[in-house]
Order: C-alpha cells, then structure tokens, then sequence
DNA sequence: AACGCGACTTACCGTTTGGTAAGTGCGAGA
DNA sequence: TCTCGCACTTACCAAACGGTAAGTCGCGTT
C-alpha cells in the first residue's frame, strides 16, 4: 500500500540483519521490485532513510512503555511488570532490538546524533521507578543504574542470541530455554530490588 | 617488529569500531604506512584476516579462563569469581569483546562457521560449574543456562556501553557508574546462586 | 657471483557503491 | 483540456571496494 512505509519496513529488517554498511540501498529496494531511486526519491540519502528507520524504533519503543505502565498494585510488582515487557518485547521485535544493539556498538562512530534520542529518559524513568521501592531510597543513582543496566543486559543480549543460541544447542534445547527463561528473569528482577546496596 | 602481528592488532581494534563491512583492508594497512597489497601478502584475503582475527580472540580468551580457575574455596566462590573475571576481562579487553558482541549480532549470516567455535562449551562448563552449587542439582539445563546467560548477558552488554553512557550522563557520573557496577554485579551473581528454580 | 625467497610496491581490473540528471507516465484540480 | 506535482524509471558517474599480476628490493645460502 504506502510505499514509503514497506520501504521503512524493508529498512528495518535488512540494517538489523546486517548493519548500516552490510546492506545497500539498491537491496532494499529490489525487495520491493524497486529501483534504488525509487528509494532515493523518498528518501534523500541513506543516511537520511537510516535515520527515519532510527526514529521510528524509538517512537514505537517509548509509546509501548507509556501505554503499559498502568496496573496500580505496589510500586516493586510495576517495575517487575515493566521489565517483563521489555523483555517480552526485545523478543517480539527482534529486528528493532538487533538495531538498538547495532547502535550501541556504532555510536562511537556516530557519537553526535545518537545515545541522546530515546535512551537516557527511558533510563531515567527505570532508575528513578528504582528508586522509589523500598530499602532503595538510600542508593546512589549509580548504583540504581548499574542494576537496572544489568538487567537491561540480560534481556537485550538474550534477545539477540536466538539463532547463535538455536544452532549451538539445536531446537528442542533451545525452546526448553527459551520457557525457562521469563522465569529465570523475574526471580533475578526480584532479588535484585531485594538487594539493594548495604548503606 | 612483527609486521604480521601488528596488523591483526589494527585489525582487531578496526573491525571493533566499524564491523566487517565498516573498514576495508586498504585502511588497516594505510594505518601502519602499508599498501592493502602488503596486508594480502600476509592474509590472502579479508575473510581470511578477520578469521584470523576471531580465532586469536577466542584462544586469548579460552586461555584466559583456563588459567584463573584456581583458588579452592567453595564452588559459590569459584563460580563468582569467575563471573567478576569476565567482567574484567570484557572491560579490559573491548575491542575483543566488541567484536564477539558483533559476531553474535553477524552469524545468521555466517552461521555456518561461527557459533560453533569457543562459546559451547565456555557455556557448558559455566553451567556444569553452576550445577555443581547446592540447591542447582535438581535444576534443568535449561534453567541454569538461562541464569548463566543472564549474567553474562549484564557483563557484555555494560562492556560495550561505555562510550554511549559516558556521553549520555558526562565523565563524572559515568566513572561513578562504573566504580558502582562490580558490587552490584556481585550481589546480583550471589542472588542468583541463592535462587534456584523452586523445585 | 648466482640464486632463491620473503616482504613489499606499483599498476591494473571488474564490480559495486551512493548519488545526480533528466525524463516518463499518470491522476487530480483548475 | 491543460497542467502541475507525485511516483518512479533509465542513463550515467566518480569513488571505493576486494583482488590479481608483475615486478623491486634486500638478505641469507651455496
């Protein structure tokens, strides 16, 4: 239908399978039964068409967090609750959590534009959510990052090892790990807003 | 000295920063005042160097584990320090840790060939030494492997992030940050040794 | 002195890249 | 009916890519 938009779609899939570099324009666009001008018509340059795929990952990802933080029981259950939909999202978007990993390890590059988009309110948001539960009040906010970035970690770098994961393991060991594992994670959320630091 | 030997530590840091497809081989030669000629004189080909690349990261790093698996307390202990050695390790050595964090993002292309190599069994003996621990012996594979991987999951992914954090939060918070992360890294692996899966 | 060899260079080559220029076809509005 | 703008195409380009071919230079061996 929108052209622009299965062009977007396209982008998306393709730079998370192999990077800004690992994919060119003219790809993308033949995958569509275009021309790579089609695509340049649409899109100035394709730096401009990686920044729009850019920003629509982070509009969608912060809509997503804003629309579920409702379920007023205690604060500790949201932030559980907020972290189990992350993670239920990085699998579920599995191109848009590959690109958010491509950025982290290219953002040396590109220092200027990204790391200051979506990332530091999200972080933000977690932390001071952190901070609110009980026996957290003392932390330093370095020391409520450093658990919300852990747990962060696991869910991101979980999310992108299913293929490396599927063909070490083969498939049976690896769906019993993927059911194992939400469990895994909401024990590991609960102790650590059950531990914090030692004041 | 060893002309052969400085090129692949140029090409470590490059593929680093930039990923296969970001750099191409007349710039690692250009860096030691060579032309790409020389660098195929000693590499057949990219690939070949890059392989070459990978191999020696993965050796360094299995000798490294090897080597630090002494200190016969408890295997609690054991399995902790462990866990903080690679924390220190994938600090310490980021550019080799970045490129295995590219790697697990690369091989739905390259499946064939990578995957396989050093992370099998560095997993299987990480989960074998977990299930060793009291209350772990009832435990699935699965379930250990996902608290194996989640920890390693935080260790990386902080790894890699140090750039991004520095610029987001400024040098002083970022150093507060980072000076914060191996407590909490310790209390998370000591919580998650204490939590095993309800039997 | 002749030779072989490893390290490296200059000179190319075919392909692919991102991007520009100029046009084509076509549906909506005046 | 004319035309304007949008979506898209063909034609083209300079630069950069990975890689091959053929040499040059210095050094140790015989």
């Amino acid at each position: 239908m929108d052209t622009r938009e299965k062009l977007l779609q396209v982008a998306t899939r393709r730079f998370a399978e192999s990077g800004f570099d690992g994919v060119s324009i003219a790809a993308i666009a033949d995958e569509l039964g275009l021309t790579k001008q089609a695509l340049l018509h649409h899109f100035a340059s394709k730096e401009k068409l990686y920044g729009q795929v850019l920003s629509r990952i982070s509009d969608r990802f912060l809509a997503q967090l804003e629309s579920g933080q409702e379920t007023g029981t205690t604060a500790a259950v949201r932030f559980e609750s907020t972290m189990l939909d992350l993670h239920e999202r990085a699998r579920s978007e599995e191109p848009e959590t590959l690109i958010l990993m491509r950025e982290l390890l290219d953002n040396r590059r590109r220092a200027d534009t990204a790391g200051a988009w979506y990332l530091k309110p999200f972080l933000e948001t977690l932390v001071a959510r952190l901070r609110e539960l009980p026996g957290w009040q003392a932390a330093s906010p370095a020391e409520a990052l450093a658990t919300v970035y852990q747990l962060l970690g696991a869910i991101n770098y979980f999310a992108i090892s299913g293929p490396t994961l599927r063909n070490m393991f083969g498939d049976a060991h690896h769906v019993a790990l993927v059911e194992a594992f939400p469990d895994s994670l909401r024990r590991q959320i609960r102790a650590a807003v059950a531990n914090p630091p030692c004041p």
